[in-house]
DNA sequence: TTTTGTGAACTAGTTCACAGCT
DNA sequence: AGCTGTGAACTAGTTCACAAAA
């Protein structure tokens, strides 16, 4: 959602000198690697931090910083190498391994989820649904995922080795489900319920609010013109 | 999405001595005005900054300083009067007058949105859903939104004063939707595509890039431990 | 040249700390 | 006594500007 995330305890997310790596760096990063992406397949070899920020009307010494908290991977007079920097950012990602995904309620927004493009690829599979409904439980979503009953959760997020669950059922069994996903050692949650949920030492979530959306797009709308 | 948003650029949104107000402030009021509807209809009548802060785990420093940016609401010694505040802060979101809300794309994503319990209150309504597919067209969504074709995209966003369009269509669709429902002088969009979509003058963008927010997991999961 | 990498300067956002109401 | 409203201090994030490398 928007920008709205908790677990925001200082981790050991740091690179170099004992700087933390902040939120927006990471969502920038995510950027330039699609960008890259693209230029890749366009056949493009190098490009410059200039070029790169005037497609984000960004600053580029920020693309310079955002890159040399992990490194120095340009070349003074010439750019960055698009495939090589395109490597590096999915390492430093972390999209260099799988990720595995489970959603926790297989309603629109989960079926949604399970089937969105953007989910299923770059080293990201999901491998799991869950739900409680039993016309949903067995069945597959469209994209071939399959939808297990809520009682196995455990005993699959183990099997699958899911490293990252969604959680999108209704507001009020957000909690309950959190703390069964992080007694399984899952260790990172993408909550789409809109309830303050008790951060858990360790876990990391990142709440996408679309009602706060929404309401931060209704105050732009009212305090303009 | 977690936070990600373009249209940064200086809008007329300040309030008191020229200082606009951050996204950051306006999530935060959509936190507090929840809080406050909870605690209005558990029959608490006063709250103090600090009681709010603990249930978020800010500063009541920072709680104070949002809320006064737009006014001196509060009692010293006291706290703030719950119902009032709510009252405030609705205004101040611009939640008072209904927002009319659009859907482009009758998928999952679509169709999630507009059963969405959280869209459909406080003063926000669903009206209409778009989509090309034929099987759709003529169809309502669960909670009785009509999906209408594309091609009506123009006439019906005129005839049902839509406020704030959500763009829910696949990858590479957005951008020419994103024209045409700017040249019916809608202000606000709530985009879920995941492309960068040009920035157009008095136009309000917000992203939610579900991939951004899963790439963010994943770069902390590399990075701790 | 051109463009990186980076300290210094600047800007925005948060927390501290306390005077001043209630 | 308790809690707000707020200047001052601090911290984080961004931009400037330039030496150094290709």
């Amino acid at each position: 959602m928007g920008k709205d995330s908790s677990g925001k305890g200082p981790s050991s997310r740091r690179e170099r000198r004992g700087r933390a790596i902040s939120e927006s760096t990471t969502e920038r990063l995510s950027l330039y690697l699609r960008c890259l992406t693209q230029l890749e397949r366009a056949g493009v070899e190098t490009i410059s931090s200039k070029a790169l920020a005037d497609r984000f009307q960004l600053n580029s010494a920020l693309i310079r910083k955002d890159l040399t908290y992990f490194g120095a991977f340009g070349m003074r007079g010439v750019g960055y190498k698009v495939r090589e920097l395109r490597t590096h950012i999915v390492q430093i990602l972390g999209l260099d391994r799988e990720l595995r995904v489970a959603i926790i309620g297989a309603g629109n927004l989960g079926q949604a989820l399970a089937d969105y493009g953007g989910f299923n690829s770059e080293g990201c599979r999901i491998v799991a649904l869950f739900d409680v409904s039993p016309e949903k439980v067995g069945t597959y979503s469209r994209g071939g995922v399959p939808v297990h009953h809520v009682n196995l959760l455990e005993q699959i997020l183990q099997k699958e080795q899911v490293n990252i669950v969604a959680l999108a059922v209704p507001s009020g069994e957000g909690q309950e489900l959190l703390d069964r996903v992080a007694a399984c050692g899952v260790r990172a949650v993408l909550n789409f319920v809109p309830d303050r949920l008790l951060p858990i030492e360790g876990l990391f979530i990142r709440n996408v609010d679309l009602k706060i959306q929404l309401e931060g797009l209704s105050f732009l709308l009212a305090h303009s013109r």
